[in-house]
DNA sequence: TATACATATCGGTTTTTTACGATATGTTCA
DNA sequence: TGAACATATCGTAAAAAACCGATATGTATA
């Protein structure tokens, strides 16, 4: 009962969705979900945390950067979800304009690394990043 | 997106599951849920609004009860929800009494009518019926 | 070792959620 | 029609969650 209720707070929450919806099919260091998703970096991380307690997501660390990732089973699930719940078809507007700020900001990756010349992030220019 | 996040937001309450579970196998009325769930009937109607609105049940008159019952739906979402989070096999103390609770309340039901002469459906002697 | 930097945690504030008693609503049956 | 009753809604207080800036932590590299 606990990991349903935990699993479906992350599920409650938009932002966090959003974040399951872009780790789908790839890892992602923090800064480039933070510049998708336009939150604080302070307030990413609690949302990270609170998936992570959902035991849904693994961390890797390379270099500086942390890297997440859905676990395996976490997968099984959004696939059900997506389905369910008509996430996968570019239907909604939020996820559609993640997913384009995700490719270009996936463009900027040097040799599979996320943050080198990337200029936002850097925590001091980080502030605010609405388009 | 929305209506993954009313249905999150339903799993994401541990009284709101319950009713979700109790009410698998067989429509039942408030009082019925109430006697179970030990709650007040406010907080109770309330639950039952949240979960309305995803929707997730269907409500019917019989006289001067409502019954509650899953959609069809709902019940495919719940067996993938129980058989994943393990909420079937009697694992949970909450869910195992709230199970046996319902079996004697179920036995009450007098031609299948939920309130005749059981006295703690009236509101007035109702005020935390806690064991 | 010192500095820079990516991410986590802390403190405080605002918003949301929950619970409950009191009251309203609407149905039933005398 | 009116009294009784099952359920919904309202008002409010208390608890939880979300957000953010500031600061701490820990790794990397000069």
């Amino acid at each position: 009962m606990k990991t349903l209720l935990r699993t479906a707070k992350v599920l409650s929450d938009p932002t966090r969705v959003r974040i399951l919806v872009l780790l789908r099919g790839r890892e992602l260091c923090v800064c480039e979900l933070m510049d998708v998703l336009g939150t604080s970096q302070s307030t990413l991380s609690t949302h990270l945390q609170v998936i992570r307690q959902a035991d849904l997501v693994s961390v890797r660390r390379q270099g500086k950067w942390l890297y997440y990732a859905l676990e395996p089973e976490t997968k099984t699930l959004l696939e059900f979800i997506a389905d369910r719940f008509e996430l996968g078809k570019n239907t909604d507007p939020a996820l559609r304009r993640d997913a384009a700020k995700l490719e270009k900001r996936l463009s900027l990756r040097d040799g599979g690394l996320c943050c080198v010349g990337v200029e936002s992030c850097s925590p001091k220019t980080k502030k605010a990043t609405r388009e």
